[in-house]
Parts: structure tokens; C-alpha cells; sequence
DNA sequence: GGTGTGCATTGAACTAGATTAAGAAATCAG
DNA sequence: CTGATTTCTTAATCTAGTTCAATGCACACC
């Protein structure tokens, strides 16, 4: 059950068995079926997770009411609103589940006394956050300076189970276009 | 002289005279001329800074050449490459000064020193990374759902000293569109 | 088994913004 | 002060991407 977060963790720093087990004694365990909302505008984030098993999508909603998203959750990706949940201050994203999701959370207490007694999970999280910066800068970047076609195959090369997962026009969404033309981009992609 | 930069970082936490000391000792002051690149794609980024005069672009170079400027940095705000930085890895960035700058650096080893000897300010840097983390999604987000009028508009609304110091096709660079278009809308602007 | 309801596709008309080119204005080096 | 270089503007043409239908498709639901 906890393999898949252990080496999640193991991954920049290496844990002791004895440290491994006060993180899981710390985890809290949470099934959620799909199309349930984790966290709304205006809620402050309560919850830090990482994702066991499901999809999820983290979306803002623009003043004409449209949904952008920024990004999609799957297994062992981790899951929250940084700066709503460590400066308790109403988020300004929506978190659905696409999918029936199992998670590990924290609650900021927990993660709390996780830091206290086991302090070397101080540099997990700040490389977690610090990979989430590169990666959103270089999403911005690409947003701006490359052509919507490419970065659709990217997309579908960087995460390839996803279109298999998630409606199309989620998609054409997390890209920033509009649905028909993602489809016209696929149609001219097919014929090749 | 250290007055601006102790105000950045008692916002999000107190200090005590001796641990500004000790920061103070810390720190490297550093003047640079304009037009003088502070980080270089492949690189590997060695500094963090604080400006406290001066003004400077950080950048991506595309492959076709195109320069995207990722963010200004002015009066107050803090430089670098996280990501580099931290990881020791090559930049993706260019950083460059648009005007003559005055700093103040760290090194990656100053660095831990200062955390080693004032664990507080960990919380600080902490801090930092998660308000760029969460302006930068907002960035993004703004940058896929609103037309370049509206993002030009709350631009300098935002940053009302930038336009005047530096090139108007850094903005546009920065906005995501071409100079031309940037002068048109400032035209229709204008007119009103 | 029908029948909504959400999803993807296709095409036509439109628009935000790019590109190219040329001239005007500003800035800089000597 | 002068020529050179960089920057800004304006206008014409072009294109990536939008909007607005209409149509077909695949299910879930009773």
C-alpha cells in the first residue's frame, strides 16, 4: 500500500525504516468516488495529497465563467494549492476527481508534526514545490512562444494515458484552445 | 544600506538583531553595468540575489531563436534559477541586467550557512518560492484566457514603473505577443 | 428499446494577432 | 554635432485559432 509513495519520497532523499513509519502513521487515507470536488474558489485548501490510484483535474474559472485548466493529477503525482494550504488563504482553483481516486492526504497539522519529527522531509517538499515552479515556467514559455499543434504532442508524448483517461476537451483546455480546434489539429495529425 | 532587504524578509517573519547580523555577514554585495548577462543558458545557476537597484530581464531563448522574457526583476524582488540553483543543474534562463544593478548574492553555500545558522529562515525562502509558484500559475492561466489588451492593461497597472524603464518590446516579449501588436493596442488605447 | 445528454467532428464565416516592409523618432558612440 | 543603431509606429497582407452552427456518435438512464 505504501510502496508507491515510499519511493516517491526515496527518490531525492533516503529514508530509515523508523522514519518511513512515522510518515505512514501520519497519512491519512481517503477514497473518493469520480466527479467529486476536492477543494472550490474560496475555500482554503485543507489537504495536501498524493494520488494512489485515479485522475483528477485543478481548474480556475475565468469571469465569463469558462474553466482553464492547469493541470491534470494521476497515480503518484501529488495534489493541493500550495499557497492556499501553508498560508491559509482562499484558493482560487477548483480540484475535481475524473476518476474514482484513492489519495494519501495531510491535513496541515499532520504535515506539521511530519516536519517536527522527521525534518529531512523538509527537502522532499521543497524540491516537490521547486520541480512544480520549473515545470509551470516552462509551460508558460511554451504557451507563449509555440504553436498549439506542437504543443499537443507533446502533451500526448509527455503524458500518454491521459487522453485515454479524460474527455478531449479537457485537453483542448489544459492547452488553451478550443475544442473544435483540437479536433481539426487530431484530424490533420490522422491523415499523415 | 540593508534596510529594504530586511523589510522584504521580516514581512513573513521576525528576526532578531543578531540573526539580521549574521545574514547581513552573509551576504555578498554586488554592482554589475547594464547589459551584462548574470546567467546563461547551460550554466549551472550559482546565485541568488536581491535587487536592491537596478532592473533586469530573465529569459528563455526559443528554438527558433526567439527570446520570451519570463519576468522582470526591479527595486525589491529576488533573482535566480531555483531550480538551478538548488539542484545544481544548467539553467534553461538568461538573466540580464537592463540597467546598471546593485545586488545582494548568495551562494549555494552561503546559503545553507545562513539556514544552518538561522533555521528561520527557511520559512522565508519557503515563502518566496510559493508566492512566485502561485503568480506564475496565475500567469499561465491569465495567459491562455484573457486577449493581450486586457493582459497589457493589468500589466502596468500591476508594474507602473516597468514601461518606463524598460523597451517596449521587452512587454511584449513578456505578454506573449509581437511589438507591432503591443504599439496598436497602445494606439487604441491612446485614442480613448 | 427508445431517448436524452454530453462529446467529437466538420465546415463556413470571422477575428485576434503575426509577418513583412518602410518610415519616423529616439538613443547612443565617437 | 553627426552618423549609426535601436526602437516605435503605421499599414497591407496573411494565418492560426475562434465562434457558431449542424450532424453524428456513444453512452447512461428509465
Amino acid at each position: 500500500m505504501y510502496e508507491s509513495i515510499d519511493k516517491n519520497v526515496n527518490r531525492s532523499v533516503t529514508f530509515l525504516k523508523e522514519e518511513l513509519d512515522i510518515f505512514h502513521s501520519l497519512l491519512e487515507h481517503k477514497a473518493v468516488p469520480k466527479k467529486t470536488l476536492l477543494l472550490q474558489d474560496g475555500e482554503i485548501c485543507n489537504f495536501e495529497g498524493y494520488i494512489i490510484k485515479g485522475c483528477t483535474r485543478t481548474y480556475y474559472i475565468d469571469e465569463n465563467g469558462f474553466e482553464v485548466i492547469l493541470q491534470f493529477g494521476i497515480e503518484d503525482w501529488w495534489l493541493g494549492d500550495v499557497a492556499s494550504f501553508h498560508e491559509q488563504k482562499p484558493s482560487k482553483l477548483f480540484i475535481e476527481t475524473i476518476e474514482d481516486t484513492e489519495l494519501f492526504v495531510f491535513s496541515p497539522q499532520t504535515k506539521e508534526e511530519l516536519l517536527f519529527r522527521v525534518p529531512k522531509f523538509e527537502r522532499v517538499f521543497r524540491l516537490l514545490i521547486q520541480r512544480n515552479l520549473a515545470a509551470t515556467q516552462n509551460r508558460l514559455f511554451k504557451s507563449i512562444s509555440q504553436p498549439a499543434q506542437e504543443r499537443y504532442l507533446e502533451f500526448i508524448e509527455k503524458y500518454p494515458s491521459i487522453p485515454q483517461r479524460v474527455p478531449q476537451h479537457y485537453i483542448a483546455s489544459y492547452l488553451g484552445i478550443s475544442p473544435e480546434f483540437l479536433s481539426k489539429i487530431r484530424g490533420k495529425i490522422a491523415k499523415k
